[in-house]
RNA sequence: CGGGGCGUGGCGCAGUCCGGCUAGCGCGCUUCGUUCGGGUCGAAGAGGUCGUGGGUUCAAAUCCCGCCGCCCCGACCA
């Protein structure tokens, strides 16, 4: 059986896709750059979800549904729109066995489709702020796809408000990007550095975009979700004006923000290890998977039988749990959830029948260290604060890890050097757009964002050596 | 779009250069037995239009021509 995982430290790219495939998480489809996400992977999608779903309905969104199908004149309507997303459009000609009048195409993201149904729906000062979001599917035709990370059709969920000032819209942009972030940290234990995007990196159409930049095993930059203040951009576009208090015209201000599938790769990139996945217990199916331990029937009725009693037990505390009765060798279904990422493991077995106890064992602390025997009557508990534990330690390996490979640079040569040793370098930046092209150019490295977090003083910039008012800049090589 | 690779049972591959007889191997799958606290072992089975179309030949997975598809690496992107 060739059941040994690439290791990330030989061939990282190779790794991811085994663990992708391995894991179960999702299946190549019969269309390129397109894949099958499948059960396991899904429902790691459908925890970030339900968190990001229950936070936007806590910041006042309401959920909508917009069509796949926008007619092509509607992405024209806002220039630097059509220009940034016309080449990766999948567009519809024929239809029903016609030519189509107009061509119709399949989203690449909403803007104008809502934009124009916001200047419907929007006359007074009343109607706002107007605050919806939508959860779908995107298509964008991109060059190179990968698992997750970049596929041609993609599900996130798009954001999309109207506000009455640019202050209003500006401070929603922020809150859903510190929703993001939340998200993130505790539900993905990823921490994230959230930031404003340059001017080079810009959503198409945007005045300002901000991100959240997550590190992956191998030190590259994720852009895990973005959050644009559109300005009134879309709203001249789409004619999205309102009446103000003093009966004038005015046009809205409005923000667009999102997040896709692309986090469940964020996922496996920021804690998978030699072994395999490494799964939050706030994102993972199954938070608990229990193992039966037994060389007769006899021992294999009786430990079943108190198996069943404690699944049902950590069922009703709320615990997502999978009982593994297949008919390997516990050692078999060690490594295989090991490699699927299940944050613990419960084993069962005739000793554990006579002392009344259950072993314990943690995916973040492989082997003997991470075992624990506890009483039966305390499992609940246990897994409980085991399961908070494994959630706060992915967590601080993934923040060590990260700050470990930060390089504050004063010069170009030290940038270099961090991109380099699979870093990311920050430092003070008063580069032009230009600066940061080339800089693209000779490392591979790209402007990550402007982070928002720790301000610091005036510097002097690594690159151009101007003093750069205060901005500094991360950068690093990005997927 | 440029560079590289691949298409042979569910998966991973060998066979292709140098045509040849019932197309092999590992894993997985089915059944039986055995084992079971870190990837048990054994036996018996099931399963293949060799991507596709054409050509050469007594004979094609293998040679020739065309087509299709996928993967990987780079430039665009959440």
């Amino acid at each position: 059986m060739s059941q040994k995982l690439t290791s990330p430290n030989e061939d990282y790219a190779k790794w991811y896709n085994e663990i992708v495939y391995r894991a179960d998480l999702a299946a190549q489809s019969p269309v390129r750059g397109c894949i099958i996400i499948k059960p396991y992977g899904y429902e790691i999608w459908e925890g970030i979800k339900a968190s990001l779903d229950r936070r936007f309905k806590e910041t006042g969104h309401q959920n909508a549904y917009f069509p796949l199908f926008i007619p092509q004149s509607y992405l024209k309507r806002e220039a630097e729109h059509v220009e940034g997303f016309s080449p990766e459009l999948a567009v519809v000609t024929v239809a029903g066995g016609k030519e189509l009048e107009e061509p119709l195409v399949v989203r690449p993201t909403s803007e104008t489709v809502i934009g124009e149904a916001f200047s419907q729906w929007i006359q007074s000062w009343r109607d706002l702020p107007l605050l919806l979001n939508q959860w779908a599917n995107v298509v964008r035709w991109e060059l190179r796809t990968r698992p997750f990370l970049r596929t041609t059709e993609f599900l996130w969920q798009e954001g999309h408000t109207a506000h009455a000032t640019h202050d209003e819209a500006e401070e929603e942009t922020l809150r859903m990007l510190d929703v993001y972030a939340a998200m993130a940290i505790e539900d993905a234990a990823i921490p994230v550095i959230r930031g404003l995007k340059s001017n080079v990196e810009r959503f198409a159409g945007a005045l300002r975009t901000y991100s959240i930049e997550a590190m992956m095993g191998d030190g590259k930059a994720l852009q895990s979700g973005t959050s644009h203040n559109l300005g009134q951009n879309f709203a001249k576009a789409f004619d999205i004006k309102y009446l103000n208090k003093a009966n004038e015209l005015e046009y809205c201000w409005t923000t667009s923000w999102g997040l896709s599938t692309r986090m469940v790769g964020a996922v496996i990139m920021a804690h998978g290890d030699e072994v395999g996945l490494r799964l939050p217990p706030k994102l993972a199916p199954y938070q608990v998977v229990l193992v039966p331990v037994y060389k007769t029937e006899e021992e294999r009725s009786r430990v079943l039988e108190v198996l069943h009693r404690l699944a049902a037990q950590l069922k009703a505390a709320g615990v997502r749990l999978h009982l593994d009765d297949r008919e390997e060798t516990p050692g078999f279904k060690f490594n295989d959830w090991e490699m699927r990422g299940v944050p613990v493991r419960l084993e069962l077995g005739p000793k554990d029948l006579e002392k009344n106890s259950v072993v314990l064992a943690r995916r973040d602390i492989l082997g003997k260290e991470g075992k624990r025997f506890v009483p039966q009557d305390g499992v609940v508990q246990a897994i409980h604060d085991l399961l908070a534990e494994v959630q706060a330690n992915l967590l601080a390996q993934a923040t060590q890890f990260r700050d470990s490979r930060i390089h504050d640079v004063n010069s170009y040569d030290q940038l270099k050097q961090a991109i380099e040793a699979s870093g990311w370098a920050r430092g003070y930046w008063a580069g032009s757009d230009d600066d940061e092209r080339r800089i693209k150019e000779e490392t591979g490295a790209t402007l990550r964002n402007f982070p928002l977090e720790g301000q610091p003083e005036d510097g002097v910039c690594f690159y151009t050596g101007k003093r750069g008012g205060g901005r500094v800049a991360l950068f690093a090589k990005a997927y």
